[in-house]
DNA sequence: AGATGTCCCTGGAAGC
DNA sequence: TGCTTCCAGGGACATC
């Protein structure tokens, strides 16, 4: 599931060589999450500025509007001048002269979005809320410590939540909060700052590997050149259910938080 | 304002 | 073999 590192491998994957292309045509699958908001015949003829990503969005800037891409759960994007024709879960072409741009999202939690500006208030409905960038300068402890007090539910679904950091989900928060030694389900607000330390750089060292290692392809994603991702062999606790603890042996365990699944080591990670 | 539950969707695995 | 059921989860949204 494409969250992070997933994201930032993809834009870098193509983000150079789409810049500056001109989009000639558009094909549409089934529905993705949400309309794209204008016109197939709207985005003909407009250049690529540039491809950012903002939380898990990728924004493809034109010269007039921007086009805010998610991968859902189970999207990934590919880019080249020779893609095979679309399959049934290919469900966003966009030609341009420089190669085809292209979603495949077998589930649809993907969506394309287009607005006229990132001020439109359906940018900002989507772009507004989110935390602080996980890599940039911006996050740092104290500040996390400060966002972390206010909160009283599970530290775990604070993270995912991505109000406070965004960019970490399901994998990337129990495996920084293995790294931190810390149990998914202790609440917020009980860290300590030297915690709230020791977590801020896991978060930042699990992200960090992870982009180098391309990823992670738990089923099928990969950068829009085709290539997947490594970090899963490394996972320290994620998918690892009844396996011992790559640190001590003790078993690890699963619960449920909010219909998702935590992954933890009851000895290494403490409340 | 923060916390919680619901919903969207399909492929793969597990169970019968 | 072929059915049914469950599970994976990002995140907007409604509700309390």
């Amino acid at each position: 599931m494409p969250e992070l590192p997933e994201v930032e491998i993809t834009r870098r994957s193509f983000a150079d060589q789409i810049m500056g292309a001109q989009v000639g045509a558009l094909r549409l699958g089934l529905p993705l999450r949400w309309p794209l908001g204008c016109a197939a015949a709207d985005l003909v003829g407009r250049r690529v500025l540039g491809l950012t990503r903002r939380g898990k969005y990728l924004l493809l800037q034109l010269d007039r509007g921007c086009l805010l891409l998610h991968l859902g759960m189970s999207g990934s994007l590919r880019f080249g001048s020779e893609l095979a024709p679309p399959g049934r879960h290919d469900h966003f072409d966009l030609q341009t002269d420089r190669g085809c741009l292209r979603l495949h999202d077998p589930r649809r939690f993907g969506a394309v979005v287009y607005v006229p500006s990132l001020d439109d208030a359906r940018a900002q409905r989507l772009l507004a809320g989110l935390g602080v960038e996980p890599l940039d300068a911006g996050f740092e402890p104290e500040r996390f410590y400060q966002a972390l007090r206010g909160r009283r539910a599970a530290i775990k679904q604070v993270l995912l939540a991505g109000d406070v950091v965004v960019g970490v989900g399901n994998i990337y928060a129990c495996e920084a909060l293995f790294l931190a030694g810390i149990r998914p389900t202790l609440r917020a607000q009980r860290l300590s700052r030297a915690r709230v330390a020791r977590l801020h750089a896991a978060v930042v060292a699990v992200l960090q590997r992870a982009l180098s290692l391309g990823g992670s392809t738990l089923r099928d994603f990969a950068s829009a050149q085709g290539e997947p991702g490594y970090f899963q062999l490394e996972a320290m606790v994620y998918g690892r259910t009844g396996l011992p603890c790559r640190t001590c042996t003790r078993t690890i365990k699963s619960i449920r938080q909010g219909q998702r699944s935590s992954f933890f080591c009851p000895q290494c990670q403490t409340f």
